[in-house]
DNA sequence: GCGATTGTCAACCATCTGGTTGAACAAGGT
DNA sequence: ACCTTGTTCAACCAGATGGTTGACAATCGC
């Protein structure tokens, strides 16, 4: 799993981690804040946070024995141009698609109708 | 990982995965096409897709001995909910902490101009 | 019916993941 | 200097993941 890409959209799959991009969208938080509405270890915390760091999703400084943990937004924009390229794609298809049925269906109504007029 | 929404990221942070969605954007393909262009057994796409369609990215309907899979790009819409959702509450933070700095600014600024005019 | 084609199921294996506990490190308060 | 607070590192464990191979199921063409 090398790429970024993979990564970010790992790094989301854990309902845990998404809760945790959630709260950071509204302020920095400490490691221990992090952890607090959760049930499990602080050490499994920071492992999560290793994740979304590796990820690119947020950042750590220092403050005093604090680890502020700040969100890196923009990384979002990846997954969002990733998923929109191809959802475009996909819908476009169907879009022809519909016009294709369309047609058959003109094809399957129009012949009775103008039975006459070919040839 | 029980949640829709952690299966569908999941299934896309895997590169393979990933480029199958892509190319199904374009048509719908059999087993055999999608395994194609990867170097890995016939076996393990069929895996893939079963993550794929676990995660309701894909379906399969059967055309004889073919297994033609489709894409099922509505999906796509819960992580781009998921995604814009907080992206765009980060961003409003961040233009309210621009402002907040905008005004610290004007506060350094403004009291060497107007020294005299408080209590 | 028989063989070829297409795909899945089952068992196995190595590696990754998310959790644990216990020890260690870093910096501030006193 | 020492203790407390906040966090990470290391070792370990159970379960998931992504790959393999071998057997089997389903369906067409003949």
């Amino acid at each position: 799993m090398a790429d970024q890409l993979s990564r970010v959209f790992a790094a989301l799959a854990d309902p845990t981690r998404r809760d945790m991009v959630a709260r950071l969208t509204g302020a920095d938080h400490t490691v221990g804040e992090l952890a607090e509405p959760y049930d499990v270890s602080l050490q499994a915390v920071s492992k999560h946070l290793k994740v979304l760091e590796d990820a690119g999703l947020v950042s750590r400084t220092r403050d005093a024995q604090r680890r502020p943990v700040h969100l890196e937004a923009e990384v979002l924009d990846l997954m969002t141009a990733w998923i929109e390229r191809y959802r475009r794609r996909a819908e476009e298809r169907f879009a022809r698609l519909d016009s294709v049925l369309a047609a058959m269906q003109d094809d399957a109504e129009g012949p009775t109708q103008q039975e006459g007029t070919a040839s």
